[in-house]
DNA sequence: CGCCTTCTTGAGATGACTCAATGGTGGTGG
DNA sequence: CCACCACCATTGAGTCATCTCAAGAAGGCG
């Protein structure tokens, strides 16, 4: 427990850019012409600056998104103000989707860095999936993921040490950017928007200790933080040292 | 973090009770003529005993179960064999559901107390996820809350005092027993199978620290602990001490 | 060029853990 | 029917991980 108060955020007027949508993170296995079909839907492509806010928890939950460029912090707020990071969003994922009409998000969207989304109401993902079973099967295979992805920072927290939870954010996140193509040719520099303290926020951490954790990983030569980047010295260990299991994520 | 030692679990061949449906929590808004057709499936009650695990963690998810009676503990292990608690099952709780054919599950079920369950093969649910949609938004509906719940552990291990994750569980439990018709007439005294370990496991602490927690929660005349029974002297502190927002669960 | 955010380090406080021992309580077998 | 045993709850004493408060250094941006 920690009762570090945490930076104001902003809230920000979402410009619409109203363009068609250009990915489909979402809707890979669904047939071309459903995917034209979602295009006609009042789907549109947003803008969100860094350091803004994409949601707030317990506001109705209006619309889900795809993120398209940027990284997302999903989190909760505690009562003292300090703030529980709950998930890093990247690329291609899906989030604030919410089952019923009547939902309320159940976390905040944060902007780590300017974000570019896809927004969907969630009425219309709602007809989707009663007319695409695709569709629903897709969704709660994500959902499982952030399940077991969600579980995975409950066993951190509750068991491991801030060394081995930081790790843990650090494989994670690693091995998330990969495949994005992220990570830099010889596999040893990964790009890291966040602050040390967003990444205390993210492990459960006061930023004065997430710090102190971050000389020992470099210490014990495993990683390197610089502004914006994390030199990955010892994939291996990091892994190992955090426990991750590549098979929680994605 | 603790790495206290958790007492041995047994494993336990089932014992498959054989007979068909008899509550349908996972089917509430399915139609009649389609619940025939599930019982027709290879649909099957199972008995377990206290203390024995009904799956066990990364082991191949070819069933998802509906607990008819008694209570599960959901839990994921660590490396050093201390156990994190993740979500008490109760009566009417679906679990152990795999989006895919060849998923693991991703944490254990152990039996608190004696269980009845109503096995579903993963491959017969995906069938009729395709053929309902009905079930699919029931399935991501009830994902969400599982997810939601999990977001609010995660919430409280990373920011909450013991005291606080305490409360929260116990005022969590009380509300989800109310339902189940559980509670003792005056609304005072709910059941309670779990021992002080198990409740440690699920906030994430040392079973003596759960001690004196409780201790603590009954010298400020919030609960009293007896065996397999606590009383709920002040619910609002209870509820207000945790945090507790009864949306998220249920 | 100066301010503001972020990072870094020190010193001390504290909540939760570990080890250890005692006391109930219910089940079981002689 | 009683005695024992296993498990669970309780309490004490000391340790340690992480937090708090505080101050200084290092970049970036207007």
């Amino acid at each position: 427990m920690q009762r570090h108060k945490v930076t104001e955020v902003r809230q920000q007027q979402m410009r619409c850019v109203d363009c068609p949508i250009r990915q489909r993170a979402l809707f890979q296995v669904v047939a071309e012409d459903y995917l034209h079909d979602a295009q006609s839907r009042r789907t549109a492509q947003y803008e969100l600056r860094a350091r803004h806010t994409l949601y707030v928890e317990d506001a109705p939950a209006l619309m889900a998104y795809t993120l398209f460029s940027g990284w997302l912090l999903l989190f909760r707020t505690h009562s003292d103000g300090s703030r529980q990071g709950l998930r890093v969003a990247l690329p291609g994922d899906f989030v604030g989707y919410a089952p019923t009409g009547d939902s309320t998000y159940s976390h905040g969207a944060l902007a780590i860095t300017d974000v570019v989304v896809c927004g969907f109401r969630q009425d219309d993902l709602h007809t989707m999936i009663d007319a695409q079973p695709d569709i629903a099967r897709q969704i709660t295979a994500i959902h499982s993921r952030y399940l077991s992805s969600c579980e995975s920072n409950v066993l951190g927290l509750g068991r491991k040490s801030a060394e081995q939870r930081i790790a843990h954010a650090l494989a994670d996140l690693y091995h998330r950017l990969e495949p994005l193509a992220a990570i830099s040719e010889n596999g040893r520099v990964m790009p890291f928007p966040m602050t040390q303290e967003m990444l205390g926020e993210l492990t459960g951490l006061t930023p004065v200790h997430t710090n102190r954790v971050l000389r020992k990983l470099r210490e014990h030569g495993l990683v390197v933080w610089e502004r914006q980047k994390i030199e990955v010295r010892d994939l291996e260990g990091l892994v190992e040292l955090g426990e991750y299991r590549r098979s929680f994520v994605r």
